[in-house]
DNA sequence: CGGCAAAATTGACTTAAATCAATTCTTCCG
DNA sequence: CGGAAGAATTGATTTAAGTCAATTTTGCCG
């Protein structure tokens, strides 16, 4: 599952979610038929009842807050073979929207394990606190470079990483204004830190250099 | 930026470790004997092996990491009644340090319900997602009255607050310099939201104007 | 293809918060 | 009690990142 970008297939004219009902198909007790979000889709909202956790089949999604004002805060990014929608309790406190063309599994709370879901909200516990020391003490650099060795890493370690998500995403992510994200991105690059083959893919040209960065 | 100084950080001389060995006197399962820890003193560090979870019997918690060059960044602080110490392997990813007097319950892991764990791991994961918005995307006074609202919260929403923790650890839990974080309350004080009645307790004065301010 | 809209980049300028630098409070210990 | 050390406050100045404003690039669709 290397390939992150949304696929150009041509996708329904309005609502993102294609293919829901499928849900109900056939509902083995493990794995269930996957549920299709298109790019920008809505895979829950913020008030909305929980109705279980998500684990991504392929595709990204990005998981995010927002400010009355509309100032939004994107806490995780995931992507294939990854979990998401842990709340504390029934409602869940965040939007999460599928960044390009995803298919996630619904697992039903009839379905959980507590012994197998303690270790991935714990997992989602530690990245998320880990995050708190790049937004709350790494200058712009810091954090792009924690960011690009963090997807990098998560996709397997491999020189071309896939970015699905837009510059917008990753400075809403990052708590950096898209035209910062662009110069750091545009700084690497001239220092032979990173290339960009395309918009959404980066190669990583020095990686130790790109390490040290993160800090 | 982030401020490069390190010498801010008090490392724990020598463990101030009263009576860990009380740990070991009588293991019941449910209940045993506190743990005491004095002001400033450690409770565990990054890359020591986890011994279990802990509940503050009194006192005050800060839970942190840091960079090399001694940045810190406190991604939670925890007050009586409350339970921290998760993590999503073995050791430790980050320190604990008792605020002042403290004493803990150790709740190893012979005694550990996933089913009572996961809800407080949960409560912790939405915690801070949810810090991750003010670190992100709010300014410093925004930041402060998060702050305060929290701690106020979590006192019982009584007028009077105590804070527990020095200006450097608030700077530091809210990706602030000591210097921002006084001057942020002086503003507060002079316009009547707050009054300080001594360093370490806040009376919040217009509750509904510190909530607004919060975003 | 070609043209249009959205996304990204780049540059000039502003600003919020950091840094640097004195004071002024606390606290606490002899 | 007194005075020293650490904590907090306050002020002057700097700076990293934000804002505003054009371009330039990309990718989409007829």
């Amino acid at each position: 599952m290397a390939n992150l970008h949304a696929p150009r297939i041509s996708l329904p004219v309005h609502p993102g979610l294609i293919a829901r009902t499928s849900e109900f198909a056939h509902s083995r007790p493990a794995a269930q038929a996957p549920v299709f979000f298109s790019a920008g889709t809505e895979i829950y909202a913020q008030g909305e009842r929980c109705s279980g956790l998500y684990k991504i089949e392929f595709g990204a999604v990005r998981v995010y807050r927002l400010l009355s004002d509309g100032r939004r805060q994107i806490s995780s990014f995931h992507l294939a073979g990854e979990t998401f929608g842990f709340e504390a309790d029934s409602v869940h406190h965040f939007f999460a929207e599928a960044i390009c063309a995803t298919g996630v599994h619904v697992m039903h709370s009839a379905n959980n394990l507590s012994s197998e879901l303690l270790p991935l909200a714990l997992k989602s516990l530690v990245r998320a606190q880990e995050h708190l020391l790049v937004l709350g003490r790494q200058n712009a650099i810091e954090r792009i470079a924690a960011f690009l060795s963090d997807m990098a890493e998560r996709q397997g370690g491999l020189k071309q990483v896939d970015l699905p998500m837009s510059r917008a995403d990753i400075g809403d992510y990052l708590g950096l204004t898209i035209e910062t994200v662009s110069r750091v991105f545009s700084r690497l690059k001239q220092k032979g830190v990173i290339r960009l083959p395309s918009l959404r893919c980066v190669e990583i040209a020095k990686w130790q250099v790109l390490q040290d960065m993160a800090a």
